[in-house]
DNA sequence: ATGGTAGCACGGCTA
């Protein structure tokens, strides 16, 4: 089976792209974030016409996080408890045999801003409810738009994020806890050093190939055995037809059955 | 040079 993460920067703007990208590619599961649309207005024919279900947790203009599958959706979990602020960044279903969590995880603006406080404390919550929800034992993944990089190569240039969120120790550190509770980063072994998931609109990063790994796929150490491959769908960043590409790539992960 | 680009929604925030 193929489980692919995408961060698509509005669904609205991305509706077509994204609809090239289902029939180029037929993910069985598709994670979304940032769909920057209240739940009521996200274009489900998109993905029914394609025999997909959907479960989705949306937000006016920003955040707004979406699961669709090709088999049953159940136990849908819309929201991170006690630290949304009401910002919809967490949706976690089962389908396919897997438990599954899809996050926004905050982007942090700078380490003297109060949106890496709100950074730091959403993953401490996220590494509480992750210990109160599921066991080691199950298979779970974890997968989104993380914000953080985390080893030097998973950056253009490691000396332009000292103490910079998306590489700050203090995310590292919350980063290195989930790890330790048992989870591994499925992608790692997989995706070449050096290739990255996301590039800055600005200052032509892509071109200058300016990038981070901060998409990613965190399983349980059941999972790591069925991993068959996982990689990054780079042409998916380019301008499609004169249509503009999200700051992100897609990224999939292929399981054995 | 505190820049730059995109999206939401029409001024300013967020990334």
């Amino acid at each position: 089976m193929k489980l692919v993460t995408w961060n698509v920067n509005s669904i609205k703007a991305r509706r077509e792209v994204v609809s090239l990208y289902l029939d180029e590619h037929a993910p069985d599961v598709f994670c979304v974030q940032e769909l920057k649309m209240p739940t009521e207005k996200v274009p489900l024919d998109l993905f029914h016409e394609r025999g997909y279900e959907v479960a989705i947790f949306g937000q006016p203009r920003w955040n707004g996080v979406l699961i669709a599958s090709k088999a049953p959706i159940s136990a849908v979990h819309k929201g991170l408890p006690t630290v949304d602020e009401g910002q919809a960044r967490l949706i976690a279903c089962e389908t396919m045999g897997l438990k599954l969590v899809n996050l926004y995880c905050p982007q942090g603006q700078s380490a003297e801003s109060p949106k890496f406080i709100y950074k730091k404390r959403f993953y401490d919550r996220l590494i509480e409810w992750i210990n109160e929800t599921y066991s080691t034992e199950e298979q779970l993944i974890l997968t989104g738009d993380f914000n953080i990089a985390p080893r030097p190569i998973d950056l253009y240039d490691v000396h332009q994020f000292i103490n910079v969120p998306t590489h700050h120790p203090e995310e590292l550190s919350r980063w290195q806890q989930l790890l330790d509770w048992g989870l591994v980063d499925l992608g790692e072994e997989y995706i070449p050093d050096g290739e990255f998931t996301f590039w800055d609109y600005r200052r032509g990063a892509f071109q200058r190939n300016m990038g981070m790994r901060i998409d990613h796929f965190l399983g349980t150490y059941s999972m790591v055995e069925r991993v068959e491959n996982a990689r990054i769908i780079r042409d998916f960043r380019k301008k499609k037809n004169g249509m503009t590409a999200s700051d992100h790539a897609p990224v999939e992960l292929l399981l054995k059955d």
